[in-house]
DNA sequence: TGACGTCACTTGTCCTTACGAGTTAGGACT
DNA sequence: AGTCCTAACTCGTAAGGACAAGTGACGTCA
């Protein structure tokens, strides 16, 4: 019964308790945890404490708790999967971005006709309400075995005003930019990463683990005159996924990843 | 009293019921939901119930729960805070990065000794345990009150391979990279994105609400030969700040004439 | 008027009890 | 031997009670 000291209440010492144990390496990764109930005897309180402070530690991604099994020290390893984006400006003045296009399209795209909201009307640049083409995809890495979720949007306005085949730009962002590119475009794009916890629908959807973020991208590209042409979002679990940005000095050859 | 259906727990349709009253409009933001015991009367469940689902929206960063005086429509708001990490780059080859030095610095910086981790010392291309100069410091940003922890991190190899003044460098990444610049050197970074829940001492120091987890850049500045010379860490609330990583075409890339 | 104490509200903590549900191993029956 | 059932573990859900602690408003008293 190893004792427990001051600080605040009393699932808090215990989370404390058992955190410290973890970070220590007294409870190794992936090793099993104390049951509830050997948790009770061991520091002399309830069930309701004991779940509390366990609830506290997988609030803080430390555990992972299995229904009939018991609770699980979370190896805190890398994300698998580095999303690079690298770029490098080759001498004519066009970037090239290598987006590890490891994906797999689990299911056929929906595409669908939306509108701006206020977060998407303002990254690009146009009122609430404005008509937008939206095409939804569901990604698979099977290598890490990582989903991500992809939507791309484009303003009907852009779309009218460009000879395309209807929605297949929508559907293959890739496309429209070599489309783009060949006709003569210089294209910029910025890109803008947010964290935030998933909703219920995506947390399903990615099949995350408790008190995982996701990380959410927004790729607005422009126009050689800064309009706004299409915008790429993806969302995928952080737990499985860093995003790289690399600035090389051009026509650098291979670069030794080391292992 | 209205009325619960099928799927799942007790809690999770209270939860339910909650989240589909706050998207769907029914409670504003930062409006004050009802009490515990309105919401017990309201679905007819007991006081744990109502708690567990009030526990899982507030892990979904919906509400914030304030004791004593009860659950707040969590506003969605941007965050007023947006790093730009804007890469241009000027007809003589120089990287030109804004950082958006807004930051003040709350206390006087630690510097210490330390040595690599697993990660840090992949980042550096070194193995473990090789030792390094080390300096965190506090940064706040009165415009926005945003809080953010910095890390600077140089091998001492790289430190005393270099005529500097001690730690100054380590305290004042930006005179580094001057002055390596002015040396001639031709520097090039790569900057990693991860998210993940804080731990409690990163929550009290950025004073994170509950459910938002932490941004964490880990910038390396590599030398003309691809060696990494610097580690730059920031962590900072996902709720408080966005990145953004933009390329403009500004000028006609450089040529490699300076050897 | 002003300061302060009290009270009614809120959420936070902690306990007891009970049962449901997933998991696993071992024993009984075929 | 193989199959299946059961028992004993695990965590999940739900209810009830009791008191502590933070907040704000109201009323009393100086």
């Amino acid at each position: 019964m190893s004792e427990i000291q001051r600080p605040g209440a009393l699932y808090q010492q215990v989370a404390a308790a058992i955190r410290e144990a973890i970070l220590s390496g007294e409870f190794a990764p992936d090793s099993l945890l104390p049951s509830e109930a050997q948790l009770m005897a061991r520091y002399g309180v309830s069930r309701p404490t004991v779940r509390n402070a366990i609830a506290a530690l997988r609030a803080e991604g430390l555990i992972d708790v299995r229904h009939g099994k018991g609770s699980f020290v979370r190896s805190d390893g890398q994300p698998a999967l580095t999303i690079e984006r690298r770029i490098s400006r080759t001498a004519d003045g066009k970037f090239v971005m290598p987006n590890g296009d490891v994906w797999q399209e689990t299911e056929e795209p929906s595409t669908y006709r939306t509108h701006t909201t206020k977060t998407t009307g303002q990254l690009l640049q146009l009122g609430e309400e404005e008509a937008l083409f939206g095409c939804d995809r569901l990604l698979f890495d099977p290598s890490t075995g990582t989903r991500a979720m992809h939507r791309t949007l484009i303003p009907l306005v852009v779309a009218d005003g460009i000879p395309l085949l209807g929605e297949e730009p929508c559907k293959r962002p890739a496309a429209f930019y070599r489309l783009l590119t060949e006709d003569g475009h210089k294209l910029t794009w910025s890109e803008t990463v947010r964290a935030r916890m998933p909703l219920p629908d995506e947390r399903t959807t990615l099949q995350l683990p408790d008190a995982t973020p996701i990380l959410h991208l927004s790729r607005v590209t422009h126009d050689t005159d800064d309009r706004p042409l299409i915008l790429e979002e993806l969302r995928i679990g952080a737990d499985r996924a860093e995003l790289t940005y690399r600035i090389t000095a051009d026509k650098q050859p291979a670069r030794r990843t080391r292992a």
